[in-house]
DNA sequence: ATAAATAATGTTAGCGGTTTCATAATCTTT
DNA sequence: AAAGATTATGAAACCGCTAACATTATTTAT
């Protein structure tokens, strides 16, 4: 049986307080019988019982992490974020993906009720905002705002979608196509309105595409590059989706990027590896886990926020696709 | 404030343990007071407190995962996997990436062993066995066997190497390169046999070259893939690794299959949608994932295991390459 | 009708900690 | 040396729940 705080005590004949006192360093207690508690709790492998504790201060040191889909590159590395970070300061994640099912979302806001976690960070697009104001934590969004007066980390779409928009047109590409995200995402929205801003004040637009940016559908893209003609700019708002198309336009006899240039966005490591490498919108998804847990942790001990709503940085990794 | 047990016996006129009889459904109760009590835990949104319980209870309904990285697709698939099935059973997880630290195992083993979790998945190749049977929980290891003594869920990498090897066989390959994973992973050793093997009843050999299957060293595979002749066919561990053969190979001018065939591993999206498609080994990493939850949620629950040692199916996905 | 069995409910002691309050010992201060 | 402040420790209540045990009400059996 694992020891408790009452082994320790009786075997150092202290109460049980005094033992509290030395684990947390808290309160008054004189140097010898200290070190003798500790000497104690060494030697017995006592480790204090975190549930025991949560009970009684209502800090479990656990934050739910709410994602989508745990299995797509994005999130994982969103969560590696978020968990070193969380590690760093004591904290455990329990997270859940809830595979775009509101049922599953309140589900498990209850089970995270019922854990006393201290805050919520939501990478999903959640859909019952009040319920969740409800919990009274803190609770945070990223790589999207679902309320105005839920702080969030997203990424700086509108300049990543200025950036390509840039690029392209600095290639002197005159024919645009784009195969952006699902419209009822805000960062596709974003990104469109940062890439279509750009072109328009040098005269330039695009024709745009919705596709699924994780599980493209590679038939429907290969008929409309098929059917256009004199394309010669392309900018996808996933690499997946930027890797498909250079697969079909290198098939097609097309050279990249002279006859026609190709940017993706996210720079995963497969837009390195693929050949020509793939030049893509950067944006440090490990980053924005690392600051959501740090935007969570600021709200968590009450700590005034600078910034309600934090954007972070992308930029554009010049490859050979354009 | 959220409401007690305390709060809703109160407003029911009845005891606490009648309540927490209602909750749990166990003992006798009057169907009249069950439903006037379930009706008030209604009206008060009364959820019990999972950490008070687990403290009686000593059953957290919390299952730990370990795995060295989170953002690595396949761990992220394979913890998908695993949540799913154990929400079904209500299990929630807290999961720890390692970053192949062994301080970080054990300072979370630590964590976990301070919430009461009733049990523990290890994808990492973990370095101290003894301190996990310390633990006296349910521990199973899954994609690998990290000691006989310890159940777990692992894929067949023997018949994987050996589907590879008749592929390549089966095409007339003579001049055959393996790239594999790191030494120490049994995984590695397991796929070589079976491929080795199976070259060898047909009087074949391969060269081995070990590699980082997430993270090609991709300027050594260039200097290899340039400065071998007449290779035919060529066996990648990963299919990101693969990937990166079929680029290069590309470049060089070769025609796939028809001038060297290329089999690849873990049979990822991009196997698909690259061109050519890659053909690979498939694995069922979700399934993995799963299996593993429910070979725990046994041992957790005392049922008799019909097999110790769990072997996941794989088989050949024949596409472009080879 | 009475004993025995069953059903319904309450009382209370934990689970393993923290914390308030009380008390005792030691150190300052004048 | 006495009063006051500081330091050191322990007793006990409590966090929110479960479960063993006790008690009473209701059936059932004889």
């Amino acid at each position: 049986m694992k020891p408790t705080i009452r082994d320790v005590a009786k075997k150092a004949n202290v109460s049980v307080s005094t033992v509290s006192r030395v684990i947390n360093k808290k309160g008054y207690v004189h140097e010898h019988t200290k070190e003798l508690v500790e000497k104690i709790i060494e030697e017995m492998g006592f480790i204090p019982n975190q549930l025991a504790r949560s009970l009684t201060n209502r800090s479990s040191k656990i934050v739910g992490v709410i994602v989508p889909h745990i299995g797509h590159a994005f999130y994982g590395e969103l969560l590696e974020g978020i968990e070193v970070q969380a590690s760093i300061y004591g904290y455990k994640i329990m997270f859940c993906h809830t595979q775009d099912d509101p049922k599953r979302e309140l589900e498990y806001l209850q089970f995270f009720e019922q854990y006393n976690i201290e805050g919520l960070i939501i990478a999903s697009n959640f859909s019952n905002t009040e319920k969740l104001l409800e919990l009274n934590i803190p609770v945070i969004t990223v790589d999207h705002i679902l309320d105005e007066t839920i702080p969030s980390i997203t990424s700086n779409n509108i300049k990543g979608g200025q950036l390509a928009a840039k690029k392209l047109i600095d290639r002197g590409c005159k024919n645009i196509l784009v195969f952006r995200g699902p419209s009822f995402l805000l960062t596709t929205h974003e990104r469109t309105t940062g890439f279509i801003t750009e072109l328009d004040a040098h005269g330039l637009h695009a024709e745009i595409y919705d596709m699924d940016l994780i599980n493209p559908d590679i038939f429907m893209i290969g008929e409309i590059i098929q059917s256009k003609q004199n394309v010669d700019g392309i900018f996808c708002f996933s690499d997946t989706l930027a890797f498909v198309v250079v697969n079909m336009l290198k098939e097609k006899g097309l050279h990249i990027p002279n006859d026609i240039a190709v940017i993706g966005y996210d720079n995963t490591p497969h837009a390195r590896w693929m050949s020509p490498s793939i030049t893509t919108i950067h944006q440090s998804i490990n980053f924005m886990g690392k600051q959501s847990f740090n935007l969570l942790n600021k709200l968590i001990h009450g700590i005034e926020l600078d910034t309600f709503h934090d954007i972070i940085d992308v930029y554009l990794v010049e490859r050979d696709t354009a």
